[in-house]
DNA sequence: CTGATATATAGCTTTACGGAAATATAGCCG
DNA sequence: CGGCTATATTTCCGTAAAGCTATATATCAG
């Protein structure tokens, strides 16, 4: 499996960082949907999702279809699998956190435990 | 593990759309660096990479300290958690197209095999 | 206090984004 | 053909991003 190109990272990473486009992308994960169906649960205008649309296409993470009159959409998730296998690379540093974050915690719980003797002792 | 705030993704994969400031986070993993070393490996200038620097800590991805007259850069990988629980919501969709990719793979071989017998026999 | 160093802030330009409205294209149906 | 429906394209607006230079702030060193 090789390394996709860095732009495409970019253009992935961009697609992903809007609210929107990212909600279309859980629809598709549906199934396919027309650009209408896609329209229907945004406050937006057609053409602004169709621009969503656009931007979701040049990342690669969407494919259309031609059905009649109808430009059918449907999930390409290919490019996320670059996007999760960037971020695997920093999976150490998130966890080392989380460790530190867990010691913290039952160091606090212990404290308390401590305090809450010494209340009963009092 | 709670699920972070929307907005907050928003600010993670953007700050991931950029190639200089995944450079910097790649650069942070080997451990804290100043600012002026952040700067050197780039063709920019310091006020440009301390603006990228902004955007990484507005995504929650570094944090500052305070050294004197340094401020010195670690990195903060928690927030990637986030973004990689996103992502791998769809893990199941690229495998299944990696699958299907397999397959097709498969079947070429499974032709050329087919054909290269049949130019031994012709 | 002065000078040097590290970083931040301000101001400017260019380009892109996210939205809207209006219009154009394309394919169906009668 | 003509009208209807689905979608795309164009044009416009406001805002933000990414770069630069120049300047300001802060801290150390002497």
């Amino acid at each position: 499996m090789s390394l996709a190109p860095v732009d495409q990272l970019d253009h992935v990473f961009a697609a992903l960082a809007d609210p929107t486009r990212r909600a279309i992308l859980a629809r598709l994960a549906a199934g396919e949907a027309t650009v209408n169906e896609l329209v229907a649960p945004f406050a937006l205008s057609q053409p602004t999702i169709s621009k969503h649309l656009k931007v979701l296409e040049r990342a690669g993470l969407v494919s259309r279809g031609r059905a009649a009159q109808f430009r059918p959409v449907r999930l390409n998730a290919a490019p996320l699998a670059d996007a999760a296998q960037w971020i695997g690379g920093y999976r150490r540093f998130w966890e080392q956190s989380f460790d530190r974050l867990d010691a913290y915690v039952q160091d606090l719980k212990r404290k308390e435990k401590r305090n809450a003797s010494q209340r009963k002792r009092k």
